[in-house]
RNA sequence: GGGCCCGUAACUCAGUCUGGCAGAGUGGUUGGCUCUUAACCAAUUUGUCGCGGGUUCAAAUCCCGUCGGGCCCGCCA
């Protein structure tokens, strides 16, 4: 809430405080004196910008880094004067397509917005890595594909030889043309990586790095281990092999004078899966021949060839030796082009582990987006960069009730400037209006309200029903109700049957007279209501101990929603029958 | 070996950049309500801010060290 610092912002001045502000203009001069030597400094600054703060949200203190930046990190020069800024995401096609990859392009799609919202040109792009080499076989691709792993994902067939036109084109075409549009709230332009080298986008790229081979690898080398410098007849450009087609075996051992590069065709080890080289020797020349960059080069290449002025990339790459910052440095020394401004996050866990299919935690898009909007995720991903979040289904409901909270308090205009922030970002449209029914609350009701008229019958009594969020309400019952079928273990249902509950004499009392009453037939709610008051009075049985006798009989539970709505909901025999049941 | 990030209430997290009374929500407890939609209203509870030093009138915040968790330093991406 604003309301309780400002107090002491804008008091009067203590002696202490006086003191303290001295000091710290002090403190400030000492920096301001002691910058470095005017050396050429060969590492960027790579500290990133705290994220959050009191003034600002990470994305709008982002913005102003883009914005202000007006020199190069490696070299002693100015940055040309943008018009319009260009903040990339991607996606490797060689893994699975899962929300964690949705943590980049919304993150870097915020920056986009921060970038607009201050009135500059900006816009999102997009990158299929779909020239990377096929690395393992996925869970239900047949296992004879074995055979391709090395290759490039855009070059191998289609397993399942439907209408895609390659591998990557059938997990890419679902996740670009219908996932990311609905993540996504700003223009956005898509590229692949294949279609980009086949139109030669590259070739400047590769030739300025075959010309400076020297500096290409003396960069290299520094941000490598001192013992296992790169080997000689090192190429930063990988051509596919001529007779096999794989893009990870061939070893460039050499060069030609008139620019061609031999290659051997060798077996690739990574992790437990060895790509077999076809052994083939030939030669490729890197302006005509398919091939690609190698990572480190490749990076910087996509920057140069797109005007990349930010790009998000996970924690690893946080480091001073990541390939973030080889890639940066590469990119202004060789291709003469300014590094991004890096937007560093930590990676989101599920159920406190990493995600990954052989943990088999994996959570696809779809999935969200069956019980949780896009905005929520949005604004999970939106909070502090680099604190690592965890996310559990069991716990789905309390980020929708942080999010509820945060949209009700944007409403109501009682929001810090930060928290107003990530809840504008957030929204991929205009803003909805606050739900006042909770997400675990709606599930709860699901399980007892089958029918969609007497579960808005009971959201009316909430008082949290208007016209205006009808169908905001629909839509939460639609996801709550298949959240609470596939993970919401311990909402409560329907008691299966109440043999088990134990009921005091004057209990089982009541809740015969209570059939026998409801037997009669035709009562209102408000009746039914009102005879519990009555015959629990009558019996002397307290209030409380009567309508617990009715949630144990009827969920198993000592308490549950209004009794008389809950009642009135369910078949009237069923409920007369279960009732009498405990008596006998 | 070198380096980066994180550690705040039982839980989810703000607050750290820029030092100024240790915070919110959830949960718990108590009370209230013709006492039941896990409702609502009111009150109340919980802290070794990982730990230890240092700087300072003042440290969750800055500095040094340390512990725990995660991560980087490949012909991979």
């Amino acid at each position: 809430m604003y309301s309780s610092k400002p107090a002491r912002r804008f008091g009067s001045f203590s002696l202490p405080t006086a003191i303290s502000l001295i000091i710290s203009a002090l403190v400030g001069f000492k920096k301001y004196i002691n910058p470095w030597q005017g050396q050429l400094r060969l590492m960027a600054d790579i500290r990133p910008v705290k994220d959050s703060g009191k003034e600002l949200f990470w994305a709008d203190q982002k913005a102003d880094e883009i914005v202000s930046r007006k020199r190069y990190s490696y070299i002693e020069k100015d940055i040309e004067p943008i018009s319009e800024y260009v903040v990339k995401t991607s996606a490797s096609i060689s893994g699975v397509l899962h929300i964690g990859r949705l943590s980049d392009t919304i993150r870097g799609e915020s920056a986009v917005r921060a970038l607009l919202d201050k009135g500059h040109s900006a816009r999102l792009i997009w990158v299929a890595e779909d020239m990377d080499p096929l690395r393992k076989i996925p869970e239900g691709v047949p296992e004879d594909f074995e055979k391709y792993i090395g290759m490039p994902v855009s070059k191998i067939p289609d397993p399942w030889e439907c209408r895609h036109k390659n591998y990557a084109e059938h997990f890419v075409e679902f996740y670009r043309d219908e996932i990311l549009p609905q993540f996504v709230g700003v223009g956005m332009t898509q590229h692949s990586m294949m279609d980009e080298y086949q139109k030669g986008s590259f070739q400047p790229y590769i030739k300025k790095m075959l010309e400076n081979l020297e500096v290409v690898i003396e960069i290299q080398n520094r941000y490598r281990d001192k013992n296992n410098p790169l080997r000689s007849g090192w190429a930063p450009w990988t051509p596919v092999c001529k007779n096999c087609g794989k893009i990870i075996t061939p070893r460039v051992h050499d060069f030609t004078e008139d620019g061609r590069l031999p290659y051997t065709c060798s077996d690739y080890k990574f992790e437990s899966t060895t790509a077999r080289g076809c052994g083939h020797e030939g030669e490729a020349d890197p302006m005509r021949d398919e091939g690609k960059l190698m990572w480190k080069g490749e990076w910087a290449a996509q920057w140069a060839l797109w005007k990349v002025s930010s790009e998000g990339a996970g924690k690893e790459y946080a480091v001073p030796n990541s390939a973030f910052f080889v890639n940066g440095e590469l990119c202004e020394r060789v291709l003469g082009y300014p590094m991004p401004v890096p937007i560093f996050y930590e990676h989101l866990m599920i159920d406190g582990k990493k995600m990954s299919a052989s943990v088999g935690n994996v959570v696809y898009p779809r999935d969200w987006l069956e019980v949780a909007p896009a905005e929520l995720l949005r604004f999970l991903y939106n909070k502090k960069l680099m604190k690592t979040r965890n996310f559990s289904w069991s716990e789905l409901p309390k980020l929708y009730d942080e999010y509820d909270r945060t949209a009700a308090g944007y409403w109501s205009g009682r929001l810090e400037p930060t928290q107003k922030r990530l809840f504008e970002i957030s929204q991929i449209g205009d803003a909805a209006p606050a739900l006042g029914i909770s997400f675990s609350m709606v599930a709860f009701l699901s399980k007892i309200f089958f029918d969609e008229g007497a579960f808005i019958k009971s959201v009316k009594r909430t008082g949290h029903y208007s016209e205006e969020v009808h169908q905001l309400i629909i839509d939460r019952l639609i996801k709550a109700r298949l959240w609470a079928e596939k993970y919401g273990e311990g909402i409560p249902s329907l008691a299966e049957d109440s043999k088990d509950i134990r009921l005091s004499g004057d209990q089982s009392l009541f809740l015969c007279g209570l059939a026998d009453f409801l037997e009669a037939g035709g009562h209102s709610e408000e009746e039914i209501q009102g005879e519990i008051y009555r015959l629990s009075k009558s019996i002397g049985l307290q209030t409380r101990d009567a309508f617990m006798a009715v949630y144990l009989t009827i969920l198993g539970e000592e308490r549950g929603p209004r009794a008389s709505t809950l009642i009135a909901a369910l078949d009237r025999s069923w409920v007369v029958e279960r009732f009498k049941y405990n008596y006998k």
